[in-house]
DNA sequence: GTCTATACACAGATAGAC
DNA sequence: GTCTATCTGTGTATAGAC
């Protein structure tokens, strides 16, 4: 049985940067062949169509967050300000290595009020970041309490990101990472 | 001398309200001419290209927000806590009135990774919003935290507009106000 | 000023050779 | 598994009739 040249973690990584990076819309399956050195017709053997490309990019980034960032918060071993430390430097690192941002925050924004083809995925996504942060915060703060910072956390990031992006300058999100910090 | 059936305005209104629900690059000019009620070729009349028509949209949407949003915050007669909390209902009601948004944040998410066409105008439309938090702000804080927390107010703004998208619920576009408001 | 018709490029997707 | 070739739709933009 011949190894394929190219794997599928392979193939959903070269996607997710591409998308990340010029929207949904605005890549083609050109586009997404071509970063993964193939033409479009051996690419389509791989995926049947875009928005079956797009989806698993969205379910295979969110695991990554998963299982490498959200992770972080239940650690037994860390104290609170420990885990929002490492989490949030994790996050940090990930929205400024190469370029987009948020990967999920540009989609909401992108297919929200076009269409619903990507909302479960994506509220998973932040469902999951909220969770993180808010099982943190309730080692510091009564339930009411960490809940709503938690929501907030989020809120100021991605909100970070949004002027990071236009001025391409790192240090709003670098200062939304220390507030998040200093909570704890 | 014949008067033209729609008015500049109204078509930079309707244009202005699809790009904002559906994104530039999801936007045709088929789009933009029907919900201006015309046919491509009329459309093409007025305008002479895409590029040309978003521009038009992005300046005149930014004119808007300084003649009616951010004058508030220059209004000698009101206090510090009447400026913000005008300022800021304002805001919440602009952004939640029709879908999509915040039409700027829209386009900097969407464009800013693949042209630097709009970035003059994006970022003229964010100064003159971040000058007039400060402004307000100056009257109870000291220069350097006024402006620590102008910024702070559109990253918190933008940010929940984010996932009040996702959501569908206007209850974290509220928070971020009331949190802005509860500064002054 | 608005219309229909059209040119041309590129999109998503499929078929079949190798 | 990858390629080339092709189908079909839609995109931007233009030309010319009314």
């Amino acid at each position: 049985m011949p190894i394929q040249k190219i794997s599928r973690q392979e193939l959903l990584l070269k996607s997710i940067s591409t998308f990340r990076e010029k929207g949904y819309y605005r890549t083609s399956m050109r586009d997404l062949a071509e970063a993964c050195g193939l033409t479009k017709g051996a690419f389509y053997h791989h995926f049947s169509s875009k928005e079956e490309v797009m989806k698993h990019c969205l379910i295979f980034s969110c695991n990554w967050f998963k299982e490498n960032v959200y992770t972080i918060a239940y650690l037994p071993k860390l104290t609170a300000k420990e885990k929002m430390s490492k989490m949030s430097q994790k996050l940090l690192k990930t929205f400024t290595t190469g370029n987009g941002g948020c990967f999920f925050a540009n989609t909401v924004i992108e297919t929200s009020h076009v269409e619903d083809t990507f909302k479960g995925i994506l509220k998973e996504y932040f469902q999951e970041w909220e969770s993180a942060m808010v099982f943190i915060l309730l080692s510091k703060y009564p339930e009411v309490e960490a809940k709503k910072l938690g929501k907030r956390t989020i809120v100021d990031i991605e909100g970070s990101i949004v002027l990071m992006q236009l001025h391409g300058d790192i240090q709003y999100l670098q200062d939304s990472i220390d507030r998040c910090i200093e909570l704890c």
